[in-house]
Formats: structure tokens, C-alpha cells, sequence
RNA sequence: CGGGAAGUAGCUCAGCUUGGCAGAGCGCCACGUUCGGGACGUGGAAGUCGCAGGUUCAAAUCCUGUCUUCCCGACCA
């Protein structure tokens, strides 16, 4: 491709409105442009790069015995209706009405379309296991879309989904996908690592997150030092344990004057205590129900596992109107005393607390050596607050660590929850009518081309894993007026399409520096300059990640290409 | 949805405090000089100052409303 006359706009400086690195690179690099928030106009150099994404998913799909597929994006209501999602879903599915005021949905997800197809289809235990995919166009109205396509409303995703006829069938097709997973990742270059996650609060048993390892990740992954436990910490369990606590005298519980002293930090500064004395109180709505939990003041906690521990649906900070009107009580100042009635819940690392500072549930007011058992109670203890980097791995007590990702996949072992919803039944051996078991596992396809430029760029551009290089080489004259260079150039170019390469050549009438500064940004791996050495019949390959360069006689070229560019 | 910031030329931004001809750099077009790391000169094109309303002789500038974008918190590939 002759760089002349291919769309590649770039940009010279750092668009305003992006903040992380692979969505400015993007932009500079040319790759997007946005339309609006969360939605991008992908330009020929990323839709390369796409296409190649998707070639390797593809390739490592079909090994793993997936059939791909495509399925309509735009959906009924009817069947989001029959699994009851309609409701569920929530502002983040897309609703809209055909011309006869009919309800549809833009696809966030296929579990609906996929069950209902097989369903209608399949109806004999020797038809099965299938496993089905496609890489498609996902739309979800993201409350806060962010970092470019990282976090997008419409972005395009490879959703697969395994039907089987037992539990164990269910454990090969996602072993199968697990693999599968670990494969693509593998070939796109990243460092990424396999982590439990939560599996929501109804059925689900295993579930893994595929988390690239990046400081811009919205997710933050626990893994072990010693042994391989690694879990997003949503999921990461706390060893129950002996807490130490902060003793006290048998001092009367007393309430004390708190002015303005609404959070922990604030309490330690002015009442001279540790953060480990203080109840924190946290007022929760428990799919609408009010809750408070409790966790000790140098903790944090964790709303999933609130939710699991409820086995709520949605769990979310109770408003500050509610909690004076439904608690009776003041933010900032939440204690477990006096509480209208709600149900009080709290993290093991309560038990034993004494001495403790409480919220008075008044403005202004705190109650000072507070005792578990002898001024207040608690209806039930869990395991609610976060790992700490202080915490022991769950499996094997060695330290664990922290680190951020950027979630590209997921595979989850759904069971019979669309199935048993949507009839999607087939008869065994026996004759016997039995739902399918199911799984799906997801792939965030755009994302990953964030990713990689995440974990694959230095300060002058993107540095392209070979697999996913929109191009193979970069053929760059450095002067365009030189007729030497140009003819050298335009014959090694048809040569080097001639051998098979995919070339991207630039034949710009620009100064060399724009040229190569063009270069570093769009980053293809190998570049191929042709310069004043060319009337001497020598060209230059310089190397993108470690700027290293070498001489070469223009007619060996094309022989030590393969060499050249396996050292990279 | 709550909290914060910003909307002026394709991009980055100044001008706004104190109302008085719409600005700069880069990019773009033409010509010339240059030519291995974002050159230089001359000339040129380009903006409904986000939108609407108000105040005023006069609004990019002051006031009100509104829309959009980005950042921080509750969700997900």
C-alpha cells in the first residue's frame, strides 16, 4: 500500500479529552476517531489490526470445535422476556421500537437468541455437545464509558456458548475454552493472567476472568506469591482468622461530641485512636432493601460479597435521604445502636471488638468504648471486606500481592439457567427430557486492540506485536526527490509484494523526519529505509521496539527477510 | 446517577478578570529555498466563539437555561 493515497491521519499533538495511552495513540496514530461518547469510527490501519485479532480467535476457536456463527443484533423483547432479563437488565440494555411500535433490544449479549436457536433445533442428547460462536457488534448503554474504546457502547466482542449434556461435558467445553483463551492471548503478544471471579448471585458455578496486566485496568487481581491462586479481588476470600483487637478497660460506653468528624480519617486524626477501633457503618439498599454492614474501620468493603452473602440481586450505597428517614439515622454518623429496624450484617473482622468507636447515629455524636456482645449486636457474621496486601493467600497462607488488569475475556460455567427459562430441553439415552447445560465465554475484541497498544508502546507510538502489525513491513524512502532513492525504493517495494510481504510504503513527499516520526507512531515492527546509502545498492532495516538498525545490500533483501524479522 | 473540569479554525490553546474589528502555533493550499528525526521564507484558505434566551448603543467576554465532551465514584468484554 502506497502510503500517498492510504487514509492514516495523524496527529502531532495529544488530543485533549484522552487521558490513558492507548486511547491517545490511537487517535494520533490514526486508528479512531469518536462520534460521539463510547463510539468510534475504527480507520483502516485498526480495522487491520481487527482483522487480525479475529483471525487468531478464529483459528484458536475452530481447534477448540466452536462453529462460528452470526446473530442478529437488533432482538425482540419477547425472548429477553422469557428469561425474565427484560426486567432485570436494566438502563444498560438499549431498548427501542420497530415502525409498528413493537419493543426490540440492541444485543448486549446472545444468551436469549443462541438458547432459543438451539432450543427450536436440538432435541437429541446425540447432537450434543455444540458449541457455538460468532464476533459481532455488542451494544450497551455504559453508565460511564471511558478511555476510548477500553470502555465502549458499541464495541465488538466474540461471544461463544457451549450446550452439553451433562456437568462433566460442561467441564471439557470450558476446559476447552479456558485453553482456547490462554492460546489467543499468547499469540497476541499480552502478559495476562487467569483469575476466579464472582459468579453473581444465582447459579454459576466456576468462573475465570482473562485480565491483561496493566496500571489502567479498572480491575484490581490478588495473586499468590508461592502457589498459583489468583482471583479479581471481588472474589478473593479472607481467611477467617483471630483478629487482634485494640483491648480496652471495662470502661462504660460514653457518647462524645464529633463535630465535622464524618469519615475514619478525620476520627483518627481527632480522637487520637487507630483505624482499627472504629465500626465503620456502611448503609446499603439490597435490591431496594435497607441493610447496614459493618467492617472495621481500616478495611474496606466489598459490595459483591455483601450481595452474595444476602444472595441479593443488586446491591447499591442506600440514599442519604433514606438513611435518616429508613434508619433513622445521619450520614456520616451510622452506628449499629439505635438503628430502626434493619438488618445489621458484619465482616469477621468485628468479632471481638471492644473499645471501639461507634457512629451514634446522631450529627456530630460517636459513642467511645463500645463493646461486641455488651452494647451491641450483630445478626450475622461473613466474610464482606477486601483482601489486603497484608492478608495470607486463601489456598496456602503465603503473602499475596496486588496488581492491576484490564478484563479481555471470561468464561462461565452458566448451567441450566437460560435453558431450564427458555425450555431448551433435549432426551438422554433414557428417553428422558433433560435441560442443557450451558456456558458462555466472552471476548472483548476491540478492547483487546487497547490492550495490546497498552502493553505494547513506548514514548514515541505503538510498537506492534508481529502477529497483529497491520502491516509486515515499512518501506520508507527518505527523499523523494533523490531519483536514486525513488527507483530503488519503487523496485524493492513490487519485489517485496512480489515475495508476499504486505507492505506499507511510504512514498510521501515529506522530510525524512515526519516520516519516521509517522513511523514510530503507526509502529510497524520492521521498518526498511531506503536513503543516501541506496546509489551504494545498501538499505537500511531498523527495528521498531529496540531501534537497533543494519546495512544490507538491496538484492539480499528479500532472502534474509524471514531471519530479520523472527529476531523481533 | 452524584461530584469536578472544559467547550473559540482540522489539532493544541490564548483572549473572558475590566464588554468595543476573531487571535497564535501546528496542520491545510500555492510558489521558492531546503532534504536521514516533526525545516525556512512569501502569499493564501479556513471559525454561527457549543446552542437558546436575556442585559447592553455594543457580548467570545456579564446573567439564566440547555446540550456536549472529559475526569473521579456504583458495572462489565
Amino acid at each position: 500500500m502506497r502510503q500517498k493515497q492510504y487514509f492514516i491521519p495523524t496527529l502531532r499533538d495529544n488530543p485533549a479529552d484522552a487521558e490513558v495511552a492507548s486511547h491517545q495513540l490511537m487517535l494520533r496514530a490514526g486508528l479512531i476517531r469518536p462520534l460521539a461518547s463510547g463510539l468510534y469510527t475504527y480507520l483502516p490501519l485498526a480495522h487491520k489490526v481487527l482483522a487480525k485479532i479475529q483471525q487468531v480467535i478464529r483459528e484458536e476457536m475452530n481447534k477448540a470445535r466452536a462453529q462460528e456463527i452470526l446473530m442478529p443484533a437488533l432482538q425482540p423483547a419477547e425472548i429477553w422476556q422469557e428469561t425474565g432479563r427484560w426486567e432485570v437488565y436494566g438502563p444498560e440494555l438499549i431498548r427501542l421500537h420497530d415502525r409498528h411500535e413493537r419493543p426490540f433490544a440492541l444485543g448486549p449479549t446472545h444468551e436469549e437468541v443462541v438458547t432459543g436457536l438451539v432450543r427450536d433445533e436440538i432435541k437429541s442428547y446425540k447432537r450434543l455437545p455444540l458449541t457455538l460462536y460468532q464476533i459481532q457488534t455488542k451494544f450497551r448503554d455504559e453508565r460511564r464509558p471511558r478511555f476510548g474504546v477500553l470502555r465502549a457502547r458499541e464495541f465488538i466482542m466474540k461471544d461463544a456458548y457451549s450446550f452439553d449434556t451433562s456437568e462433566e461435558g460442561l467441564d471439557a467445553s470450558y476446559q476447552a475454552m479456558y485453553q482456547a483463551y490462554q492460546a489467543i492471548f499468547t499469540r497476541l503478544g499480552l502478559t495476562f493472567r487467569a483469575v476466579e471471579a464472582d459468579s453473581g448471585a444465582i447459579g454459576g458455578t466456576d468462573t475465570h476472568e482473562f485480565m491483561v496486566l496493566s496500571e489502567v485496568g479498572e480491575d484490581t487481581l490478588v495473586y499468590c506469591t508461592q502457589c498459583d491462586y489468583a482471583a479479581n479481588i471481588e472474589k478473593a476470600e479472607v481467611r477467617r482468622q483471630q483478629y487482634e483487637q485494640v483491648k480496652g478497660t471495662e470502661e462504660p460506653m460514653i457518647e462524645v461530641d464529633t463535630p465535622g468528624q464524618s469519615t475514619i480519617e478525620r476520627l483518627v486524626e481527632e480522637l487520637g485512636i487507630e483505624a482499627k477501633q472504629i465500626v465503620k457503618a456502611i448503609a446499603l439498599a439490597a435490591d431496594g432493601q435497607a441493610v447496614v454492614a459493618l467492617v472495621r474501620g481500616d478495611y474496606e468493603l466489598n459490595e459483591v460479597k455483601v450481595k452474595r452473602a444476602l444472595g441479593a440481586e443488586q446491591v447499591e450505597f442506600l440514599e442519604e435521604e433514606r438513611i435518616r428517614k429508613d434508619l433513622g439515622s445521619e450520614p456520616g454518623y451510622i452506628g449499629p445502636i439505635g438503628l430502626k429496624d434493619v438488618k445489621v450484617i458484619a465482616d469477621y473482622s468485628i468479632m471481638g471488638m471492644e473499645n471501639a468507636v461507634i457512629g451514634a447515629n446522631k450529627r456530630d455524636k460517636h459513642y467511645l468504648h463500645a463493646k461486641l456482645g455488651r452494647d451491641f449486636t450483630v445478626e450475622q457474621f461473613y466474610d464482606l471486606r477486601n483482601i489486603t496486601e497484608e492478608d495470607t493467600c486463601p489456598n496456602c497462607e503465603h503473602p499475596v500481592r496486588f496488581a492491576k488488569g484490564i478484563e479481555v475475556g471470561h468464561v462461565f460455567k452458566l448451567g441450566t439457567k437460560y435453558s431450564e427459562a427458555m425450555g431448551a430441553v433435549f432426551l438422554d439415552e433414557n428417553g428422558r427430557e433433560k435441560p442443557m447445560i450451558m456456558g458462555c465465554y466472552g471476548i472483548g475484541v476491540t478492547r483487546l486492540l487497547a490492550a495490546i497498544i497498552e502493553q505494547h508502546h513506548d514514548q514515541n507510538g505503538i510498537i506492534w506485536p508481529k502477529a497483529v502489525s497491520p502491516f509486515d513491513l515499512h518501506l520508507i524512502t527518505v527523499n523523494t526527490k533523490d531519483q536514486d532513492q525513488e527507483s530503488v525504493a519503487d523496485t524493492l517495494y513490487e519485489s517485496l509484494l512480489q515475495a508476499g510481504y504486505d507492505v506499507l510504503y511510504d512514498d510521501r513527499a515529506e522530510r525524512a523526519g515526519v516520516k519516521f516520526a509517522d513511523a514510530d507512531l503507526i509502529g510497524i515492527p520492521l521498518r526498511i529505509i531506503v536513503g543516501n546509502k541506496a546509489k551504494e545498492g545498501l538499505v537500511e532495516v531498523k527495528w521498531r521496539k529496540t531501534g537497533e538498525s543494519e546495512l544490507i545490500p538491496k538484492e539480499e533483501l528479500v532472502d534474509r527477510l524471514p531471519s530479520l524479522l523472527a529476531k523481533n
